[in-house]
DNA sequence: CCATCTTTGTGCACGCGTTCACAAAGACAT
DNA sequence: ATGTCTTTGTGAACGCGTGCACAAAGATGG
């Protein structure tokens, strides 16, 4: 799960629930494949089955979009495609830049979801001057001096930073200064912004670092009655080398 | 934000919420960046400020694992660091496999984020027997063939998913049936999977349109209200081909 | 030893999100 | 038309998460 945004205190958009329009996408992806399958219509248990999701909460969720289905049939399923589409925005093209192409911007610059979906990947943007020129996925990086401008020409409002963490920070209020109210930050580190400006984390290491603790958690039971008590006061702080293992050092891109 | 798992009913493990589980990592990066910097103590309300959140949440949530602060001083870093590694399971080493070396399976190879914090990655694995044998960030890539074998051999218990979508289901299955009890989904799929097991999804076009819901929002406001505080270009982004349903033609990688 | 000051730990209230369960709405057959 | 059957849309209850606000705990100084 990357992890959610910034600030915005939980407000409700326009009426539709945060928790719904995290949901639209979801749904949008299990309609189009059932719109490739010709499938006429379908019920909220299909859909819902289709979605991985409650089909109380499907139906909730798209009784906040409006009155779209019919009772004792069910939804169009074309129609619904174009209402969601709609609502999510995805009927216009958003011109995207990708800055930092290492590893993961190359991911992302190749990912072919994002062309498909309304978003255009408008420019990647890098600092280093080997990169600069060179073509990613057919489109050629370019140096970080030319970001203003390059946001500015192409009307960007949708930002994505795969940089290093030391300079996120930076980046990002460039960015938010040459007009982007959008960002997707890759990058493990909390970015502060201006209110108005949007930011959505995706943080790899947190996400394993969850399913590592339910994974001690399933291994805990099982061995039950092991490690009892506390992490013995006398024994506290074991790991002495503290200092130097914090090997954590930002390699590539540290999480 | 990366959506989330796939059932549980939100059950609090051994009475730590999840909501707190999942910070529990952004206090901990705080908390290694301090102690990088030999700071031997915080208080809730620095330590709040460099993870991004609320004072009070943080040292609610520190309470689930006990009263490891003084009041009148703070939290002590080191001591802090090791409680949340270890309440996270981070004092273990955990191997990791990665399925799937496309773009992105390349990318996480390379994280740098993985080694550094108690995972290892154990293995990648292709289906593509060209890619066999290569390299990939120092790990040579295995043929799938090997996967029952590769989870076997080295207790591997959590599996990353980066496959094409077709596939990924197929993929989910093997690792669950070899072994594997946590899974990490890039894969824009719905997997089903068997009690016991978790899954989280990490999906970047659905991060991509909730921003886009927001972004659209926000411009229909500007447009609406006509509100001079926003220095807006006018005719930003005009697209009039928002031609009507059906226009929504899914492409490669439906998401 | 007492007073003061800082900071934790938490009781409490509030709001969002989820789920149940059912009435209303429409399709379809007779 | 009328009855039956399916499925939606939603009222209501409940539980989780959040944030306020404060009392308790401990440090610190005189």
């Amino acid at each position: 799960m990357a992890t959610g945004r910034t600030h915005r205190p939980a407000t409700r958009s326009r009426g539709i629930p945060e928790a719904t329009v995290a949901r639209l996408p979801l749904y949008l992806r299990a309609l189009t494949a059932l719109s490739e399958r010709s499938v006429p219509t379908v019920s909220s248990e299909e859909l819902a089955a289709a979605a991985g999701v409650n089909s109380a909460k499907l139906r909730k969720d798209f009784s906040y979009l409006g009155s779209y289905g019919t009772r004792g049939v069910g939804y169009d399923v074309e129609y619904l495609v174009y209402q969601i589409s709609r609502e999510l925005g995805l009927t216009q093209d958003w011109p995207v830049v990708i800055v930092g192409i290492g590893n993961l911007g190359a991911a992302l610059a190749n990912y072919g979801g994002f062309a498909s979906r309304g978003f255009r990947v408008a420019a990647l943007i890098d600092a280093d001057p080997e990169m600069t020129g060179r073509q990613v996925a057919g489109i050629p990086v370019q140096h970080s001096d030319e970001l203003e401008k390059i946001i500015s020409d192409n009307g960007v409002s949708i930002g994505v930073i795969t940089t290093p963490p030391g300079v996120a920070q930076q980046v990002c209020e460039r960015l938010v200064a040459a007009g982007v109210t959008s960002i997707l930050n890759f990058a493990p580190t909390v970015l502060s912004v201006p209110d108005g400006v949007d930011v959505r984390k995706v943080d790899l290491s947190i996400e394993l670092q969850i399913l590592a603790f339910h994974e001690q958690r399933k291994a805990g039971e099982e061995a039950a009655a092991q490690e009892s008590a506390v992490p013995a006061p006398a024994a506290r702080r074991v790991n002495t080398t503290d200092q130097g293992p914090d090997g954590d050092v930002p390699a590539v891109m540290p999480a």
